[in-house]
RNA sequence: GCCCGGGUAGCUCAGUCUGGAUAGAGCACUUCCCUCCUAAGGAAGGGGUCGCAGGUUCGAAUCCUGCCUCGGGCGCCA
């Protein structure tokens, strides 16, 4: 469409005898406001060159156009821009005929035959998930399947961090005073049995502070592989690692691929050598193995320490080669908070020195902080924000909603509510730019009216309630020009592809999350200013709906979030 | 000290990449609208030195420079 503005424009400055700007193609702005038309050109700069006013470039521009072809209504000019207006009843036409066609595939690109392995959510076994975590699922599956609808295949992969000095602080303290319990006997979700521990550790080192010390013994032990120790650690983290399926599969994340850094923790260190022999590396005085980044700001990193162990670069380095052995990806995308930009720069510039893999085929999806209203989450405070309870405190809130509003069947109201608590936490997740820090407030950030998941489901479900209670469809008739709203909704629709490769590009949910809520929002106006079943125009408003049903279904699902027939 | 992000309405955020037409939402506040497709909705209103100062440009919230301020990072931790 650009191109054909593009087309019009450089054959009307050729009769006027001007050169065509090199960069006319970027000249040409989309106007906010879609009164002022799809497409502007702004006569300003050329100004200068025709010692014409840009009102008067405008005109003169304008009358030597002619008649716009079939894909536009009309080219106006107000002031000093010319404004190119779509032709809307051919686009709503192609668009529904579209949208039809692909279903829930439209805004999907073609397969581009190219792989992308995403690695979160990557937690540690040695206390259940919080909302930290939750930001980096809702990040994590959103990009995998953003990421899906540009044309790649996916691969989620997750590194459990099931292994260190703070995993055995876990265990010495149920060594202690677990008395042999199991999560069944405490009636407890088995990770969050886990973390009481941890806490506990952390109560019981204020009064003895020897039990640092122990754990630091006890992590040898398990280095060593103590056969107690080891059954120990199997059993816990198991107790961990099913407590945390539970949580992905309430909150909706799939894993393909699960790494453990016990597997891996030692390995790296011929890579590393391997690295010295060929001057990549250097060996400090001290023996051990470092990097000079200096050029590119970044210093000098240990990668190897002196005594000849691995450190957490080290094992990265190798999961990235074995990421590459395993799957050969394209792309292969980290999702952590920003505090290790710096951990992932000189990564990626290690695996690019040693002709590991590409520099720009490596991608850090750094997002912001979740803080508290009151600062900053700290475990070691309980100050944070646990998972699991935050999901169903969520989920309680709704199901009072619900019930103030019909009776349901319990398993109806259970899955219903589920769904509309996710799509509110998802939301709000994941509608802040994802670099920037976000602030949590539990009474005030998860509500239900206004910029939120369950408005977006709101007005897909009161679309699916006008396409159950329509009856018969008539025959599409187009009015001799759309209302305001109707055209509005088109020019909404239409911008979604764009959103879907942005968001892409940017690595950024929260494209999709504002594209889905300003689309439910001028479904809205459209709701009621546009009576649907009641009106002589009923066949195509139907269809109006439904494509809205289908494009807002479409981008919600990008985000992780379920659509609900009724609300 | 150096590096990376923020600073837009009382609060939470869009818009900044790719400079243009009166700077947009939501929440909160003041009014309306359920005889009519779901009021978790819609309409209207008040509320802004776009951190500060320069610069580039016909035109700057947007680009450049400096400064202020908040957060994060700069381990032989992960």
């Amino acid at each position: 469409m650009k191109q054909i503005v593009i087309e019009i424009i450089e054959n009307a400055l050729k009769e006027l005898d001007v050169s065509v700007p090199e960069n006319l193609s970027t000249l040409i702005e989309t106007p906010k406001d879609y009164t002022n038309g799809d497409f502007a050109f702004a006569c300003f700069s050329l100004a200068k060159e025709l010692k014409k006013s840009p009102q008067q470039i405008a005109t003169d521009l304008r009358e030597l156009m002619h008649n716009p072809p079939e894909e536009f209504e009309e080219i106006q000019t107000s002031g000093p821009y010319i404004n190119f207006y779509l032709n809307r009843k051919l686009l709503a036409q192609n668009l529904i005929q579209e949208i039809k066609d692909k279903g829930n595939d439209f805004g999907s690109a073609e397969a581009l035959n190219k792989k992308l392995v995403i690695e979160f959510p990557s937690p540690n076994t040695n206390k259940p998930l919080h909302l930290g975590h939750l930001r980096n699922m809702a990040i994590g599956e959103s990009i995998s399947r953003i990421a899906q609808a540009n044309g790649y295949e996916v691969v989620r992969a997750n590194l459990n961090n099931d292994r260190g000095v703070h995993i055995c602080k876990s265990m010495l303290a149920y060594q202690r005073w677990g008395e042999g319990k199991t999560p069944i006997d405490a009636e407890e979700k088995s990770d969050h049995f886990v973390g009481d521990f941890y806490v506990k550790f952390a109560e019981e080192l204020k009064k003895d502070s020897k039990l640092e010390e122990e754990s630091q013994e006890m992590l040898k032990k398990w280095e060593a592989g103590d056969s107690e120790i080891i059954a120990l650690w199997k059993k816990m983290n198991a107790w961990a690692l099913d407590g945390f399926k539970q949580t992905y599969k309430k909150f909706g994340i799939t894993i393909d691929k699960e790494y453990f850094e016990s597997q891996i923790y030692k390995e790296g260190k011929d890579i590393i050598l391997g690295g010295l022999e060929k001057g990549i590396f250097q060996k400090r005085e001290d023996g051990a193995i470092v990097i000079n980044l200096e050029d590119e700001k970044l210093g000098e990193k240990v990668l190897l320490r002196s005594d000849g162990t691995s450190i957490y670069i080290t094992q990265d380095i190798y999961l990235a080669k074995v990421k590459f052995d395993d799957f050969n990806p394209d792309e292969s995308v980290y999702v952590t908070g920003n505090e290790q930009e710096y951990h992932f720069k000189v990564l990626f510039s290690v695996l690019d020195k040693l002709g590991l893999t590409d520099k720009e085929k490596l991608k850090h999806l750094a997002y912001g902080m979740v803080n508290l209203p009151n600062g900053r989450m700290k475990s070691r405070e309980g100050t944070v924000v646990d998972a699991d309870d935050l999901i169903s405190e969520i989920q309680s809130l709704v199901k009072k909603e619900l019930e103030a509003r019909d009776t349901l069947e319990e398993k109806e109201l259970e899955n219903r509510s589920l769904k509309i608590s996710l799509s509110a936490l998802k939301y709000f997740l994941l509608k802040v730019d994802v670099k920037r820090d976000m602030v949590f407030n539990p009474e005030e950030s998860i509500s239900f009216e206004g910029d939120t998941g369950p408005y977006c489901q709101y007005s897909y479900a009161r679309a699916s309630s006008i396409m159950r209670k329509a009856g018969e469809k008539p025959e599409v008739i187009y009015p001799e020009e759309l209302e305001d709203k109707e055209a509005e909704l088109i020019l909404k629709i239409n911008e979604f592809k764009k959103v879907v490769a942005d968001a892409y590009r940017t690595m950024n949910p929260a494209l999709v999350a504002n594209y889905a809520y300003k689309l439910s929002q001028v479904f809205n106006e459209f709701y009621h200013s546009c009576s649907v079943i009641d009106s002589i125009y009923k066949g195509l408003r139907l269809e109006l709906t439904d494509s809205f049903r289908q494009v807002l279904k479409n981008a919600l699902n990008l985000l992780g979030i379920q659509v609900i027939e009724v609300m």
